[in-house]
DNA sequence: TCCAGATTCAAACGTACATTTCAAACACCT
DNA sequence: AGGTGTTTGAAATGTACGTTTGAATCTGGA
């Protein structure tokens, strides 16, 4: 059945969760290689290095999820009037979900991966991401801003940035929050019931009234 | 003037800004000596070795920061009525600005420190801040719930985690957001823009009402 | 001046890492 | 069965790391 399994896929499946786990400079190939029962020299053959390794293992789920995105972004913009806020954040829902049928709980390893991405390398992968699915993640920004009129553009990017280190965040240290929950409260928690409680945290954040901070003796300068 | 310099501090200047941008496991002993104008072996000489170096670049600020928070704390505590969310998170700001007078952009090396703590080394750092400081965020939790009471408490829990996320996301790459904001909106943004752009996004997510999402077919079980 | 303890220094140690090398094993086609 | 291109294997290369060592240097009190 499993008999001969494909190099390249047990490199991928091994470094995935490797990578998940302990981060992309804190996992070795040593590691990978072991776990995955491959040589060491397997790695560097079929991917070149390692930091194009890291970059096929991310590739696995964005090539499905931004296709995906990248559909219900242009249903939500063909729409007469803006989406409310609720709206477009719920689309990710179903395409992130649906990076389970990629591989088991690869949801939350995808969203682990992004996490450990934006944090563990300077800059690279977010350039990796950006310069392959910029135009598609601007759709996403033009949605909010359509559903979110009145916020200034600079309060929305930072806003949008607060969002997405909740997810991030989430995500890195979600199999440690999981075990809290279930003993504190007695309540089983899976990858989409941390989505969901997400929903609506993020609505609230993102659409927050601009100056709510009650500190008369410390305002912001007003402008350039 | 500054001739004579003690060697302890020049390391723990050197790593702090060194560990703040470009994270723990990512800067080398000998980068920091290199910066600190010290000999490789000081390090282990003066700390022991790089895990108390991390600790106790930590440690220069906890100190002063968890004292202060601790009267702020029991500050609301005393209070007779239950204070409002925005107040609860206010009084992170003062304590967290001061930390500017332990060092030059203390503030903001501060909280990238803890961004890092909290993604690159795995739960060793949690585990050090829980055990020396639990007992004042305890109380920090239970003034969210006075202001919060309507939240179940396992609401609150995910939450509260939601928004150590963001903050710590935030920090994390906040030199990378502050280029991108000045070059996108020219605006000058410091660490004290961000806090204050910050508190409204929190307060607001973490009192969202708690089932917004409007996704009729999919819901949450209804619980034991 | 001299000496003991604290500090600094250059050098080395052992380990782990990503990557390369080149021969052996394999797969596939005729 | 034979031969070619692909894949695997064990070993080695060079580099960087945290830590240790032991001698040299500094410092302050007698």
């Amino acid at each position: 059945m499993v008999a001969k399994q494909n190099t390249q896929q047990k490199i991928l499946d091994a470094a995935q969760s490797l990578f998940a786990e302990t981060g992309f400079n804190d996992t070795s190939l040593r590691q990978i290689t072991s776990v995955a029962e491959v040589n060491l020299a397997a790695v560097n053959y079929h991917f070149g290095s390692k930091k194009e390794l890291i970059q096929a293992v991310l590739q696995r789920y964005l090539r499905v999820l931004m296709v995906r995105l990248d559909q219900e972004f242009n249903r939500l913009l063909a729409a007469q009037q803006p989406n409310n806020l609720t709206q477009v954040l719920a689309v990710f829902v179903k395409p992130l979900l649906e990076l389970n049928s990629v591989h088991h709980n690869g949801t939350r390893i995808f969203l682990q991966l992004l996490g450990r991405g934006y944090t563990d390398v300077q800059g690279h992968l977010r350039w990796f991401i950006n310069h392959h699915y910029g135009r598609v993640l601007d759709k996403f920004v033009l949605l909010v801003q359509q559903s979110c009129p009145q916020l200034p553009a600079s309060e929305l990017f930072w806003r949008l940035h607060f969002s997405l280190g909740t997810v991030v965040f989430t995500m890195a240290s979600n199999e440690a929050l999981a075990e809290i929950a279930e003993a504190d409260f007695s309540e089983e928690v899976d990858i989409e019931g941390v989505i969901q409680r997400l929903l609506p945290y993020l609505a609230a954040g993102i659409a927050a009234p601009v100056f709510s901070c009650s500190h008369p003796q410390q305002q912001l300068r007003s402008g350039t």
